[in-house]
DNA sequence: CTAGTGATCCGCT
DNA sequence: GCGGATCACTAGA
């Protein structure tokens, strides 16, 4: 064999938010054959102040106290879409946003969404990987498990990924809660981690 | 590299 | 009205 085969993602999507938060980095995420491998995440949890869910449910968060398994989508700041992945049980709203990809599939796709050669930048934060990956509100609620979407985990043989986490970006609400992941040393993070993140695995 | 600022829309006070 | 789970751009260290 020539080539080891993609491995489908077995990742429970009913643990912790930042449980499954730590666990993506390094796994691949495609949108209709676009994308790369997941190097940054926040989670977000219902007793969170930080939070969309930490109200209640609303119009606007629905899908986050949906199934797991589903996208959340929102619009930041009125100009960008962000990306979320649904966790724990149904009802109990809780997150994962996906903050930034290290590009590998479909890159002329990509440049040509964000209008930018630098790969660098690509998909360098939240609105940055909804607009190179095509996300817009019709992602809302859309399973994970199926078309367009497909996520991967690392191939055999592939090097561990070494996480560190520190505290969430943006935020002005329980901003010391340390629910920011990232692969250590990327150059494709959204910002590097400054206080000497905790090494996970 | 960091810090500051305008853009632009929607949900909530 | 106000303020965001942001980005692109500018200026300065």
């Amino acid at each position: 064999m020539p080539h080891p085969s993609p491995r489908p993602l077995k990742l429970d999507f009913s643990a912790p938010s930042e449980v499954i938060a730590e666990a993506l980095i390094g796994v691949t995420l495609l949108i209709d054959g676009v994308g790369g491998r997941i190097v940054e995440t926040e989670a977000y949890d219902r007793d969170d102040p930080a939070s969309h869910s930490f109200g209640g449910p609303t119009l606007r968060n629905a899908a986050m106290f949906g199934p797991p398994g589903r996208a959340y989508v929102y619009r930041s700041y009125g100009i960008h879409w962000c990306l979320n992945f649904v966790c724990r049980e149904e009802g109990h709203g809780a997150g994962v946003l996906i903050r930034a990809i290290e590009p590998t599939a479909g890159l002329e796709r990509m440049r040509r969404r964000r209008g930018l050669e630098e790969l660098r930048l690509l998909c360098a934060g939240p609105g940055r990987v909804a607009q190179a990956l095509g996300v817009d509100a019709s992602f809302n609620g859309h399973a994970l498990d199926a078309p367009p979407f497909v996520l991967l985990e690392a191939p055999d043989g592939h090097p561990a990924v070494v996480v560190e986490a520190g505290p969430r970006i943006g935020i002005s609400k329980a901003a010391d809660v340390p629910w920011r992941f990232g692969e250590k040393g990327s150059r494709f993070l959204s910002k590097p981690f400054r206080t000497a993140g905790v090494p996970r695995r």
